[in-house]
RNA sequence: GGGCGGUUAGCUCAGCGGGAGAGCACUACGUUGACAUCGUAGGGGUCACUGGUUCGAUCCCAGUACCGCCCA
């Protein structure tokens, strides 16, 4: 009996949260380490901590959580590992602001006082991303929830550290960083965002000692600089210099005399063909300074502003009051000879905003060129593939070009760089405190103070060991052993040399195996118009809004229907009340057999089903379910949500609903089966749709029937049809051609829709007549028509219409519209007449009989022969019309 | 400047060597106690342009135009 009416409706406020509650309270989400099966492991890509869930989340969660549940529910070992990352710029910036509110900051504070802080406000909001993920219907085991900063995590960042550095992939260097001077700290290349602006390219002379009126003019866009400068650069071959090569210049307003110096850096077509050299500020001239071995002067702070190697009027200014106080002075110097708009780009910090500064500084690098050797070949031989492909050479191009990896951060929330000082600035790296002491002992040979690096690493570090550092490594742990290399990576392009690349050279270097088997890259969520969100534009959708309106399974069978490879998705929230109407459909659909009494019956074998409607449904659910697996087995998420969707609502409900009412409102012998068919197929939409909308399905699968089990924990079902059903297959598809010919002949022809009209059939194949009246009720009721009978000839004031194997007539009670009739025809005819003449000139070239696939020549003729011949029945329909005329 | 991607119905997008599809929008009609968040029928396309390969190109190749993104 039915065990819940469905009269309400899905209420998605209410139910999905206690449908939530039910699966993470049964432990569904956490798999048994000792259990039989393939393992599938998905290693969710932590999100910041301080973070909450954006349309980005929303779709790479949604698409993590399909392939889960799918997985789970094929009985693998599934595992997807969940946590959040320490974020470590980000969050110290968070809770530094809070400070500033409250007229504090961390330098006075002290850092222990201040990780205290950053603790609290973590334990304090931490929660937020991962609680939405929970509205999103996410299924990852929250049991094994990791962040980047936990002890065991913690732990293997220290051991990667220290062994790294005993191979020499870490080392300590002075050289150019990218300095943010808001936050006071380095960061990598990758946290530097080149901004095209307009801007000015001032040209200056230098005079050229030892030489009246002679000047050399370079061009430079930030003259601030030029107190640094230690040099100027000239192409060897540049007849214009040639004759200055080892002389020296006067860099204005210092005291300083610079060499001019050949190199083949200053490029003899752009400008003057001199360049400055400012080693200590700028990348380039950096190179050039070590070719030549030129002094390396740092003109700057930490704060960006002039330091003591400037002139006394500069030190202690802004960079860019600088650069006006500079720019005034050489102007009145007569040394500014020109000034240049140009556009340019300009560096800026990606977190902070403020324009980034070459500075030179000590810091940890990690030997990147090396390490990503391996990682490069693990793609290329295909240990890891892309998906889509193209993604492999955004990934080459950046693991090519490496340099080394900058990891050192001047912030104190992150994990505290595992190296120790002696009072002569010796170095010792160990994971611990005692052994690093245990090391100067040695080293000292008698016991000193050690002084901590104060500089904590690029939370990106950490990130990189996520896929093992989460199952316990170093420990050899089986959850490490069962679980390692994931399936499955699933992330947004722009965090391929962020994450993945560094997962890759760490994994490969530590586990020696890559971390995953498929990185399945996925789009951007954009706006309705095109334009990626953002929060100064306005145009942010927030999920947890659109899921209050809609519900989760809606918007994630949006996100899935709008997954194409490759492609950037446009959400409007139009498509979403699309499919939030989709759900409404299911409900109806569901209400509907448990009105009719169709209620799931144990043991139903679809394999022995008699009736043809019955057979066929069973038939195209079955190709259905083949189309749904391998989606999802490639990663074409939208192809699978549009195999439901085409099954549940254009096949299921507007086919075999409406082929079944007259056989379950009459008594027909067909009726059980029916009944029971139904349900089967009603529960097999639910299987099938639950890993793209667990809640309305769960909770259907829910309220239809006693179940020993809840859906989430339901097998992925077999089915083992062979074709058997095709003949039935066949049979139905043909009523479905007979009953829409029907209906839209009647529409072209204005009979009303109430109108129950006959139907005659002329010109019938062998065993129409069978189909036909075994299946007339059915045809009766969908066509509205009535004695429908087999005749051989038209009688007056028919419509007529040709489909394959027969001719129908609908003889109208009242006169018909001859003339329209006519017209109607005559149209078909042309198009038929127009196929014929195509297939024609196919079949009559040589060439194409010559080249072409059997399978090809045959459907040519094939289709001419279905051609010719309903243009046959609809000039004798003509015929016939002009006779009754 | 280098690389990648896009250009298909009014809109948003699938597809991809053998007579172009979906959803939405639009038009007409609504008989039907699952559903009007619905049903039935229908209109609508030189598949950006130009060449090439092929028996055959929306699809492959080359070039052009426009639009995005990434890197320098």
């Amino acid at each position: 009996m039915t065990k819940n009416s469905l009269d309400n409706g899905f209420n998605p406020k209410d139910d999905e949260a206690r449908l939530y509650e039910g699966w993470e309270t049964s432990g569904a989400f956490t798999p048994d380490v000792a259990q039989e099966g393939n393992p599938f492991t998905i290693m969710m890509p932590p999100p910041n901590v301080t973070g909450s869930l954006h349309m980005g989340h929303a779709l790479n969660t949604t698409l993590q959580d399909i392939m889960i549940r799918y997985h789970r529910m094929k009985g693998d070992n599934t595992l997807w590992q969940p946590g959040t990352d320490h974020a470590g710029i980000a969050t110290q910036m968070v809770v530094e602001r809070m400070l500033d509110k409250e007229g504090k900051n961390r330098r006075d504070m002290g850092r222990e006082k201040f990780l205290e802080r950053v603790w609290d406000w973590k334990e304090q909001s931490g929660g937020t991303i991962v609680n939405q993920m929970r509205r999103l219907g996410a299924t990852p085991d929250w049991s094994r929830e990791r962040f980047t900063m936990d002890e065991g995590l913690s732990k293997a960042v220290r051991k990667v550290f220290v062994q790294l550095y005993k191979e020499k992939l870490i080392y300590k260097d002075q050289r150019l960083v990218n300095w943010d001077p808001k936050l006071k700290t380095a960061i990598s290349d990758l946290e530097v965002e080149q901004k095209e602006q307009k801007g000015h390219m001032w040209h200056i002379r230098y005079p050229v000692e030892g030489e009246v009126e002679t000047f050399i003019t370079v061009a430079t866009t930030r003259p601030e600089t030029l107190l640094g400068d230690t040099a100027v650069a000239v192409h060897p071959e540049d007849e214009r210099y040639k004759d200055l090569i080892g002389k020296s210049v006067a860099v204005p307003l210092t005291e300083r005399l610079v060499p001019i110096v050949a190199d083949d850096y200053a490029d003899p077509e752009q400008g003057s063909g001199a360049v400055k050299i400012t080693p200590a500020h700028d990348f380039n001239d950096f190179e050039v300074g070590k070719r030549h071995d030129l002094p390396m002067i740092n003109v700057l702070d930490i704060h960006g502003c002039m330091n003591e190697n400037c002139p006394e009027e500069y030190r202690g200014m802004d960079r860019f009051e600088a650069r006006k106080k500079i720019l005034a002075e050489l102007e009145d110097l007569d040394l500014l000879v020109e000034v240049e708009d140009i556009k340019h780009s300009v560096p800026y910090g990606d977190r902070s905003g403020v324009v980034i500064e070459p500075f030179l500084t000590d810091q940890w690098y990690v030997d990147t060129p090396t390490l990503a050797k391996p990682a490069i070949e693990a793609v290329r031989s295909g240990k890891t593939t892309f998906h889509p492909k193209q993604y492999e050479n955004m990934y080459f191009d950046w693991l090519e070009n490496q340099l080394p990896w900058c990891i050192s951060r001047q912030l104190w929330w992150g994990h505290q760089i595992p190296a120790w000082y002696g009072p002569d600035g010796e170095i010792f790296v160990a994971e611990t405190e005692d052994e690093a002491y245990k090391q100067s002992d040695a080293f000292y040979g008698e016991s000193v103070t050690l002084k901590r690096d104060d500089d904590v690493l690029d939370t990106w570090f950490s990130s990189a060991l996520w896929p093992f550092s989460t199952l316990g490594w170093p420990d050899k742990t089986p959850e490490l052993d069962r679980y390692y290399p994931g399936s499955v990576l699933v992330t947004g392009f722009d965090i391929i040399t962020f994450w993945v690349s560094r997962m890759m050279m760490m994994g490969l270097h530590f586990m020696d195996e890559v971390p995953f088997k498929d990185i399945y890259i996925h789009a951007l969520v954009r706006d309705s118009k095109g334009q990626k969100m953002s929060k100064s534009k306005g145009n942010v959708m927030d999920p947890l809004d659109l899921i209050d309106e809609y519900g989760a399974d809606a918007l994630r069978f949006t996100m899935t229907a709008m997954a194409a490879q490759g492609r950037d998705i446009r959400l409007s929230t139009q498509r979403i009340e699309g499919y939030r109407n989709f759900t409404t459909k299911i409900w109806n659909a569901a209400r509907y057999a448990q009105m009719n009494g169709c209620v799931p019956v144990k043991g139903f074998d679809p394999l022995s089903v008699s009736n043809d409607v019955n057979q066929w449904i069973v038939a195209e659910l079955s190709a259905t379910k083949a189309a749904v697996e391998k989606a999802i087995d490639t990663y074409r998420f939208n192809e699978a949500a549009n195999a439901l969707y085409q099954f549940v609502w254009n096949t299921y409900c507007d086919w075999y609903v409406e082929f079944t009412k007259p056989l379950l409102q009459g008594d027909s012998t067909d009726k059980t089966e029916i009944q029971q068919t139904m349900a089967w197929v009603l529960d097999q939409i639910l299987i099938l749709m639950n890993p793209v909308m667990p809640f309305i399905t769960e909770e259907l699968y829910d309220r239809i029937a006693d179940r020993e089990a809840r859906l989430i924990d339901t097998q992925w079902p077999e089915y083992g049809l062979g074709d058997a059903y095709a003949p039935a297959h066949n049979r139905v598809q043909w009523l479905q051609t007979l009953i829409s010919e029907v209906r839209s002949v009647r529409a072209d022809m204005n009979v009303p829709a109430g109108a129950v009209i006959p139907l005659l059939l002329k010109d019938a194949d062998s065993g129409i007549e069978e189909l036909v009246s075994q299946n007339a009720e059915i045809i009766e009721r969908l066509a509205r028509v009535k004695d429908i009978a087999f005749v051989d000839e038209p009688p007056k004031g028919a419509i007529q219409a040709v489909i394959d194997k027969a001719t129908l007539l609908l003889p109208v009670a009242d006169s018909i519209d001859l003339d329209k009739e006519r017209e109607r025809l005559r149209k078909e005819l042309k198009k038929l007449e127009g196929d014929i003449k195509t297939t024609d000139a196919k079949l009559g070239n040589e060439k194409f009989v010559q080249n072409a696939p059997e399978a090809v020549i045959a459907e040519q003729k094939e289709r001419k022969a279905v051609a010719e011949q309903a243009r046959d029945k609809i000039t004798a329909a003509l015929a016939q019309l002009d006779m009754v005329g």
